[in-house]
DNA sequence: GTCTATATTCCGATAGAC
DNA sequence: GTCTATCGGAATATAGAC
């Protein structure tokens, strides 16, 4: 026990949120390491094996957040506020979340990785869709569509505006997120 | 005047909506023309030099489509259906736009190429939050935020629902772009 | 668990012939 | 305007020593 290998996915994890996966190298992340190439690939025998284990890592993040939440008797508005944080920080780290950056790569994937970033998104769509049906279920969100095309809408709000904040220096992130959630309310 | 010139910057911009700009290579293009990978760079003499025209005539695209619709006299709901139709026909064509395809490559871009993607995106947003401003003021869209978040929700719904049909099969693109257009009917 | 060394492949790019 | 030929470099990956 090491904890090599869990620095290698968190590496592999940043270098795929900012320069994306089909820029960064093994020696990328063996430099960084003060390792050699070598040894990367001893943890990860390929790259597509590398990349579907950094989205099996994100899933289980996520889904131990939603059912810690979930224990702890979360109410809606708290947990789409703990959502929410979560683009908060990426975009303090000016960081794309995994989605938004290995989605524009599907195509040149292994079979692997996509299945496992097409889980990933279900996951979280679904979780979304969940939450906002309970909220408006309950009245505590107030919007007039389908819950799934909310979730649709909020979450695309959420990644692309990290995208664009990368591009546009005085792109104002937090009036898109602050505008999301107080439109959830009555 | 053989016309490869435009061949190749029309190629290089759908491997870079399908592939990204990482994965693809001049040799893509060339196979593809059933040219030499040497004859692609007589016209682009290097990649990020390809990448700038390929953005740079996007520009020039949305310009000429801009300035028709003023010249012909089109009302905010024309110019707005318009734009959304471009979104329209990337998601039947199974691509994503320039902006979200080289935005997540854009701390691997050259100084060049970045300038005018910051510089398309600028246009774009600016364009659309004019086109809003306008709408709200003749009381012909119907929202409460200021144009300017207003016009950055409706392109992150649309940039990102190209990037979740790619992801998700069953991701209702046309449910989201019906939103965004129902919901500025008063 | 990490190393050296190396094989292989591919990419971006250039020189110079036609 | 397109070709052949080739270079230098980098990337993924493996074999085998320590």
């Amino acid at each position: 026990m090491s904890g090599t290998r869990e620095k290698i996915i968190e590496l592999g994890e940043n270098l795929i949120r900012t320069k994306g996966y089909n820029a960064f190298s093994y020696q990328d992340i063996s430099t960084e390491l003060g390792i050699k190439n070598a040894a990367v690939h001893y943890y990860f025998p390929s790259k597509e094996n590398l990349g579907t284990s950094i989205v099996k890592t994100n899933i289980q993040r996520f889904e131990e957040m939603t059912e810690n939440m979930k224990s702890l008797g979360f109410d809606e508005w708290q947990q789409l506020d703990a959502f929410v944080k979560i683009y908060v920080k990426s975009h303090r780290e000016q960081k794309l979340c995994i989605v938004g950056s290995l989605g524009p790569d599907y195509n040149t994937l292994s079979e692997t990785t996509r299945a496992e970033l097409v889980r990933m998104t279900d996951i979280i769509l679904n979780w979304l869709t969940g939450l906002l049906t309970s909220g408006k279920a309950k009245q505590v969100f107030s919007f007039g569509e389908e819950p799934r095309v909310k979730a649709n809408r909020i979450i695309t709000n959420l990644m692309a505006s990290l995208l664009l904040s990368r591009i546009i220096e005085k792109f104002d992130f937090k009036a898109v997120y602050q505008s999301v959630t107080e439109e959830l309310r009555s």
